[in-house]
DNA sequence: GACCTGCTGCGGGTTG
């Protein structure tokens, strides 16, 4: 039988009415295996391909609505994106009679409580809004989820090998145990890269299966390569020519951070009113205020003929609907595959058209990664993040939700609970109880006869609003024009009254910094620096530094780079040329120069840190730059070398106790994570070892490196 | 050189 002759009658008038010609393949592909098995299923096709129709035309088909509770539970991991979707779910249950209500932070309250009262059809949630309906409203979520059928995993992806997807796992643990339901999982994705690892979202992945459409869209790339000059500041020749290459066109611009996102939207402006051209040109990241980045993407939606450029961060990579653009532009690599594949996605949405990506380098390091991740993702590989094996952080904070949750629990249930939960699967009952020792000791919980409970101390963790999310997030001040929120920035040093700085694309000037209603007062101004963000480093994956490697001592040629990247790619490669490597699997350049030696490692930034680790137990001092991916050490020789590596094979007792030492020296070394600090000392060990570090991949990378010397 | 993500419930006021 036909995928469509699966479909229900609502759902196949649904479909006549929207004149398509067919059904896309990871539809019918869809379709036919979601109402034919009982598995879970990943659904893996490029952007724009209907991914989200793929899972809602059978589950609409399936789900019987006229019974009672939530029967379809959607996660997203941005509001925007659960907005978006509310509308396009909206318009696919035209013809029948289904409730759909958004659950998040923004949402209306009245819609929440009508769904507690008379539950039932599609709830639209994010991670945190369930975390909280398991704090606050735990004694509904039975009469919510006792009926669930399905869980839709949005941008699946996103949360696989994230703190953030460990705390959804277990929620979704805790939903099936609290509601006693078990639902199948559908997730959506366009970028996939450990399927065994995604397979885990819902606890069953041998009934997980994975659906792939891997066909492409035609991408047109080229490079263009323009020399950053001294400090951090742009090359005046890239911002004209990026002028030329946007100004008439409608693009997405990606520099990689906020302070940049404002620099160039600053420029392109002043160039663009100098000529008397357009002023379509915008700045979108997480500091511009939420009101205005909404008038930026809608601006992107509706308009239909004018060119604009929106220069922005990570903000615009994900699903979020802003129509089609012609180009996109990315400055300096990303820091890894599967957010360039997201971000090529923007452009050519529609059918028949192709993408197009202009790439730009300011230094030959970031050409070199440019040019690796171009070439990975043209062989199909997506780089994945991998969760710490014993992920005692989330634990932590899971403990501590459940117990507020269940308002009582006896340890004997708790550790029970825990050993079950999937999301935890390595976690040992004898781990599990020495985390809740650890808040006994630090007393955030106290135990009352047979039960835990909260402690008064506790409370103050677990009633903040900022409980509900496993990720750290910094004080930040508004900064406000005529009652007008701009956006907002954390106060550094540099913001004094008087100091200017560019704020969503305009120049402001520091009025008033008010510090007990954390509100900073400007005014427009003529002229002013980026402002500051802080950010900690963004690591990047083994393959894509091999990759990097295989490049710099290959011949290959790339039609695709223009001559200044050309240049720039031969002044690199005739440099390590001296170095003679042969395989880029084994052979390491190690540089002697006149007063020091520097270790090209080619290896993961994890890696590289642990290498790091390594050499500060043995008290010698090291300097690392992971762009350059050299470790840069004191006069030393190959043979010294090998002998230290053959030290760090050493008993990991001593690393734990070195570590031991390091934490309490440097508590804030756990600030990583933000529920890092509850834990057990020998917990916090196993968690930066595990989540920070990298021990046994390390080693095994030192015993199988060659090291190439070079002559002075 | 350095991304991003999310957030309760209540009380008091205003509006239709």
């Amino acid at each position: 039988m036909s995928s469509y002759n699966l479909l229900s009658e609502p759902i196949r008038k649904y479909i006549a009415e929207q004149n398509w010609s067919e059904l896309r393949p990871i539809q019918n592909a869809a379709i036919q295996r979601i109402l034919t098995t009982t598995d879970n299923y990943i659904l893996s096709a490029k952007t724009a391909s209907g991914k989200t129709e793929a899972a809602f035309l059978p589950i609409l088909t399936d789900v019987d609505f006229s019974e009672s509770g939530v029967q379809v539970l959607y996660i997203s991991p941005l509001i925007a994106l659960i907005n978006d979707q509310f509308k396009r779910i909206e318009e696919l249950c035209e013809h029948l009679d289904i409730v759909i209500t958004k659950w998040h932070g923004e949402a209306s309250q009245s819609a929440k409580k009508k769904l507690i009262k008379n539950p039932n059809g599609i709830v639209l949630i994010t991670p945190e809004s369930l975390e909280s309906m398991f704090c606050n409203r735990s004694h509904e979520i039975p009469h919510l989820f006792s009926n669930l059928k399905y869980v839709v995993i949005d941008e699946i992806h996103y949360f696989d090998g994230t703190n953030r997807g460990v705390q959804l796992n277990s929620l979704l643990y805790r939903i099936q145990k609290r509601a006693n339901v078990n639902f199948r999982l559908i997730g959506l994705s366009a970028t996939i890269g450990d399927l065994e690892s995604i397979k885990k979202f819902g606890g069953r992945p041998l009934d997980t299966k994975v659906l792939k459409d891997s066909s492409s869209k035609p991408t047109s790339v080229s490079f263009k390569y323009f020399e950053s000059k001294g400090g951090n500041n742009y090359n005046l020749d890239l911002i004209k020519d990026l002028f030329k290459e946007v100004y008439n066109n409608k693009v997405l611009i990606f520099p990689n951070s906020r302070g940049k996102v404002e620099e160039i939207t600053h420029y392109l402006l002043k160039i663009s009113k100098q000529g008397n051209l357009h002023t379509n040109f915008f700045a979108h990241h997480s500091s511009v205020d939420k009101s205005l980045r909404e008038y930026i993407e809608n601006f992107a939606k509706t308009n239909t003929y004018s060119p604009f450029s929106i220069c922005c961060t990570s903000t615009l990579e994900l699903g979020i609907d802003i129509g089609s653009v012609d180009k996109v532009v990315q400055i300096d690599s990303t820091f890894n595959i599967a957010s360039l594949v997201q971000r090529i996605g923007r452009s050519g949405r529609k059918d028949g058209q192709e993408s197009k990506v202009v790439l730009y380098n300011t230094n030959s390091w970031f050409l070199l990664q440019s040019i690796a991740i171009w070439e990975l993702y043209q062989q199909g590989v997506i780089d994945s993040k991998t969760n710490a094996v014993y992920p005692f952080d989330i634990l932590v904070h899971q403990v501590l939700s459940v117990i507020r949750s269940r308002n009582g629990i006896t340890q004997n249930e708790l550790i029970n609970y825990f050993e079950q939960n999937y999301s935890f699967e390595h976690v040992t009952a004898i781990q599990i109880e020495q985390t809740i020792q650890s808040l006994l000791e630090k007393q955030i919980i106290e135990q009352t006869g047979q039960e835990l409970l909260i402690s008064l101390e506790g409370e103050y963790i677990v009633n903040s609003k900022d409980f509900y999310s496993v990720f750290e997030s910094e004080q930040m001040y508004k900064v406000i024009h005529q009652n007008i929120v701009i956006g907002e920035l954390p106060l550094n040093p540099m913001l004094s009254e008087e100091s200017k700085f560019l704020l969503a694309s305009r120049v402001w000037r520091v009025i008033l910094i008010e510090n007990d209603s954390k509100k900073i007062i400007v005014q427009p101004a003529n002229s002013g620096d980026k402002p500051t963000f802080y950010g900690g480093p963004v690591d990047i994956s083994h393959i894509i530094k091999e990759k990097m490697l295989e490049i710099l001592i290959s011949k290959q040629e790339f039609d695709y780079l223009d001559q200044a990247s050309l240049d720039a790619l031969k002044i690199l490669r005739d440099e390590f040329a001296v170095y003679k490597l042969v395989n880029y699997k084994i052979d390491r350049p190690l540089k002697h120069d006149v007063n020091k030696t520097e270790l090209y490692t080619f290896a993961s930034s994890k890696i590289n840190r642990t290498i790091c680790l390594f050499l500060d137990f043995n008290g010698i001092k090291n300097d690392y730059n992971d762009l350059e991916n050299s470790i840069i050490l004191k006069l030393t020789t190959a043979q010294d070398l090998y002998k230290l590596f053959s030290k760090f094979n050493i008993d990991s007792k001593e690393i734990n106790l070195y570590l031991k030492e390091v934490i309490e020296e440097n508590p804030n070394i756990i600030d990583f994570s933000k529920w890092g600090k509850y834990l057990p000392i020998n917990q916090q060990v196993s968690l930066l070892l595990d989540a920070y570090y990298s021990v046994e991949e390390t080693l095994q990378f030192l015993n199988n490196i060659e090291l190439k010397e070079n002559i002075l």
